[in-house]
DNA sequence: CTCGCTCCATACACCGATGTACGTACATGC
DNA sequence: GCATGTACGTACATCGGTGTATGGAGCGAG
């Protein structure tokens, strides 16, 4: 799903002295949002839920967040920080090669490694009811859609063209993943040389 | 409470010189729900909302609806009903040419015409949190997608790639309103050309 | 041991949404 | 002009979600 390895406190020091067997964290209740959301939508993240799913009661929330609202800002702070590591860094590889940095990005989204479409997805609905989140998602799809540009710009195309492949390569990948396709994964690898020569023209 | 009303207007007419001024009659309520749904998703659906909306009270809507389940299954089936009729009617016509059919469809998308992307999306994102509305999803997307793959084989194509270039035009097509691209009318269509030529390959 | 801190449980007040009961105004058919 | 059916207003019971107050169990430090 996406990096729980940042745990060391990173905002304030919420657990020192422990008390039970191991009290969730405040990670624990913002994971259980980031599933809640992708499973329900942003009205289906109700603290009290939460607390089911995590065997507790809401008690111990309001000792981590002040309201429901603190945990939905933060929960967008860390949608935002680290759903598009994955892509940025595909352009600091060096050797500058326009296919070969398609073909990272590609790997990026089949393997979902760091990078996690469900909660895109979840996010973008998020944003039809939020101008704060909408904003939040504007600003990394536009981010992405130049990476995206730069890439093809890579391979020779000039700035329309690329922006336009851009566009139809980050457009399709969105709606790949809003209508939630299954298939097969022989089916899906086999399709693929397909997917790459209509996308980038090469 | 009102189980005897099924006779005066199958969808259309909204109820002609009855009580009061101008009555509202069903459309009123399912068109309102229906902007509700784009504009704050399925839980913003709500009773109060779409009176205070229409400027009554929700003394009325019960005597048309049994409750807010049936208005959302009629609003359902109205969307399955109306919103894929233009893609369909692409087939239909005389000719068949693939070209032809492909503007045809992009006609349809640009003009918005008996077409309402909006209400697409909207569906789309309900369709996360009730299994029976991501079935309705599911079919008309296939139908959909089964639609561009007859016109890219009406252009020649093999099924297999005639396949995925259903899939990426439909994909981007998807993604391009869930993102909610607001682009000037003359950069879309100077750019419309590009699309074109990288969509259908010719 | 006792104090203090951390984390959770419990109980309560508050608000908003649904559905129901019933009252009411208006138009039409007779 | 009067009864009937239609469309809406008003009031109420109920349920679920938020936030708060407060108490308590567990563990570490002195």
């Amino acid at each position: 799903m996406s990096a729980k390895n940042l745990k060391p406190e990173p905002v304030g020091a919420p657990a020192r002295g422990r008390a039970r067997k191991t009290p969730l964290g405040r990670e624990a209740w913002l994971q259980a949002a980031r599933e809640a959301l992708i499973r329900e939508g942003i009205r289906g993240v109700e603290i009290g839920k939460l607390a089911r799913r995590l065997k507790v009661t809401r008690g111990g929330f309001y000792w981590f967040f002040d309201s429901r609202k603190q945990l939905l800002d933060e929960l967008l702070a860390d949608w935002e920080r680290t759903n598009s590591a994955a892509f940025k860094a595909v352009l600091r590889a060096p050797g500058r090669n326009g296919m070969a940095e398609f073909q990272a990005i590609v790997d990026v989204w089949i393997n979902e490694a760091g990078y996690s479409p469900a909660w895109d997805a979840a996010v973008r609905d998020w944003a039809r009811v939020s101008a704060k989140v909408a904003n939040a998602v504007r600003r990394v799809d536009d981010e992405r859609i130049a990476v995206l540009q730069r890439v093809f710009e890579d391979m020779g195309y000039p700035e329309d063209e690329a922006f336009v492949r851009a566009r139809v390569t980050y457009f399709h990948q969105v709606g790949y993943y809003a209508l939630g396709v299954e298939e097969p994964r022989q089916q899906r690898l086999r399709l693929l040389p397909l997917y790459t020569r209509i996308l980038t023209g090469r």
